[in-house]
RNA sequence: GGUGGGGUUCCCGAGUGGUCAAAGGGAACAGACUGUAAAUCUGUCGGCGAAGCCUUCGGAGGUUCAAAUCCUCCCCCCACCA
């Protein structure tokens, strides 16, 4: 099992790779480096991304090189690859930006220091492409032919949308793209999504045309959820990885919704727990599956966000619902805390001033105290004066962002889903006054999963 | 360039002068049941301190007591032909 094939099997990387044999003997080799392609199509990755940067992350644990290609330039012209509609053009600005937020998240997941990895734009190069020579040196190993059957077009061909000349040329773009990191270095492996499998054969037989050198391409499922979803899109919108656009928090219960049949999966994917204790997991049924969606969110936002953020979300998750302390049997490796620090604890912590708790996660020691008390649930101030005056409580629930709207908040306090310290509300106008307030702040509710923290602010 | 078909609320999609804040489905939200899961059942699903009023059917004008619906111009998409 040190094979990383298999490695990348066993967790369910690969839907498909090419050329198999020469593929497991080219990964043999010590100086294996291979890339991934992401696209600045906004200003940050989501969760369906996840995918490509674990695989690229388990390459690098394994001792490959990655280099995270950003799509500076293909940007500039829209992947069709199973879209049913023409992307909105982008301008450059707007790229550039996306680029900056992109680069960012990447690096949380792959270690560009000393060398260990690259990241690249390929608007370094493509931009400088020249037209004339362009299609006279590459232009020409491209059958139209063979480029129209490719399951990528084939969709928009189709489609009532069609398929405009700019994005047929993307296909171009991309394997130039693996062409030039060939060259420059030695990169012979591509890996990308299931829709991407048109370009990176594309890019394989580029190079194969030109520098008569066989390159490789490993195939990534599109992960759905065992409801149907793609990953990563909630009604809401998407999951971003960027903490400002889902906080870490909602990033934390993106994950412990997660539907029980796809636990086990999930964390295969997207942990670097060994597959030893996940494979306990799937024996787990029921309510004690919990423990695990537990261990997931906290391990996924450890990852993408840190370990501080990834407490304050257990810690804000363990307060505000019933609290379920991780047993030690499952998933040992994780870090996650296990002392039984639950809600009463927690509010004991608060009060009382003990020395700090020291705890050890991912290799740090950090006080536990003060993350218990940086609790993660959002929140809004209100000034004392405004509270002593009252607000009636369906203003207060579109204020605070928990309803859309003032009638959108006046039915679900009609509803019965508004909860003020816990305690239904009864009356849409209810006015919340100081006398609501239960160690300075007010806590309301919306519906079983949405919390939102009312502190008071004095004047002074 | 020609001919034809389209653009309706978050999405799909019905509606061709008043009964239209607009059928139906999906998504979503809330309640019940639960385990912060799934399934199921029930309710809600433009905005407004809610009586009533205001804004919405690609955009701008017009006809009419009355326009998503009729007319004019414009924008965008698709198919076929060139």
């Amino acid at each position: 099992m040190n094979n990383i094939i298999d490695i990348l099997y066993e967790r369910g990387f690969i839907e498909n790779t090419t050329h198999d044999k020469e593929l497991s003997r080219y990964l043999e080799d010590e100086n294996v480096t291979c890339y991934i392609g992401f696209d600045p199509t906004a200003s940050s990755l989501h969760v369906g991304s996840l995918v490509p940067l674990m695989s690229l992350a388990y390459m690098q644990k394994h001792g490959y090189r990655p280099i995270a290609l950003i799509g500076g330039g293909t940007g500039l012209v829209g992947d069709p690859s199973g879209k049913t509609e023409t992307r909105q053009l982008l301008n450059s600005e707007i790229i550039e930006e996306n680029i900056c937020g992109i680069k960012e998240q990447i690096s949380r997941f792959i270690d560009f220091s000393e060398g260990k990895a690259i990241l690249l734009n390929n608007a370094d190069w493509l931009s400088q492409l020249r037209y004339i020579p362009f299609l006279r040196d590459i232009g020409r190993h491209f059958s139209v032919n063979r480029m129209i059957k490719a399951e990528s077009y084939k969709m928009r061909l189709k489609a009532e949308e069609g398929l405009n000349f700019i994005e047929f040329n993307y296909m171009l773009l991309q394997s130039y793209d693996f062409l030039k990191l060939f060259d420059k270095y030695g990169c012979r492996l591509q890996l990308g999504g299931s829709d991407q499998w048109g370009n990176i054969v594309a890019g394989i037989d580029l190079v194969r045309r030109m520098r008569h050198e066989t390159t490789f391409g490993i195939i990534l499922p599109l992960i759905t959820t065992s409801s149907g979803e793609k990953m990563g899109k909630t009604a809401k919108g998407s999951v971003w990885l960027d903490s400002k656009r889902t906080k870490p928090n909602l990033y934390y219960q993106y994950w412990i919704n997660t539907d029980d049949r796809d636990v086990a999966r999930f964390l295969a994917l997207f942990t670097f727990l060994p597959m030893v204790e996940i494979k306990k997991i799937e024996k787990l049924s029921g309510a004690d599956l919990n423990s695990a969606k537990t261990v997931l969110a906290f391990e996924a936002t450890l990852i993408a966000h840190g370990d501080k953020e990834a407490l304050k979300a257990y810690h804000s998750a363990q307060s505000n619902f019933v609290p379920r302390p991780v047993p030690k049997e499952i998933l040992p490796s994780s870090s996650i805390p296990r002392n039984g620090m639950e809600r009463e604890d927690i509010s004991a912590y608060m009060n009382a001033t003990l020395p700090p708790i020291r705890a050890e996660i991912k290799g740090r020691v950090v006080d536990l105290k003060t993350e218990i008390m940086a609790d993660s649930t959002p929140c809004t101030y209100i000034n004392e004066d405004q509270l002593k005056a009252g607000i009636p409580a369906f203003k207060l629930y579109h204020m605070v962002g928990l309803a859309n709207s003032g009638s959108a908040s006046r039915r679900l306090i009609a509803q019965g889903g508004a909860y003020l310290n816990g305690k239904r509300l009864e009356l849409f106008d209810y006015l919340i006054t100081d006398s609501d307030v239960d160690n300075m702040e007010i806590l309301l509710r919306a519906g079983k999963k949405r919390f939102h923290k009312l502190k008071v602010k004095n004047n002074n």
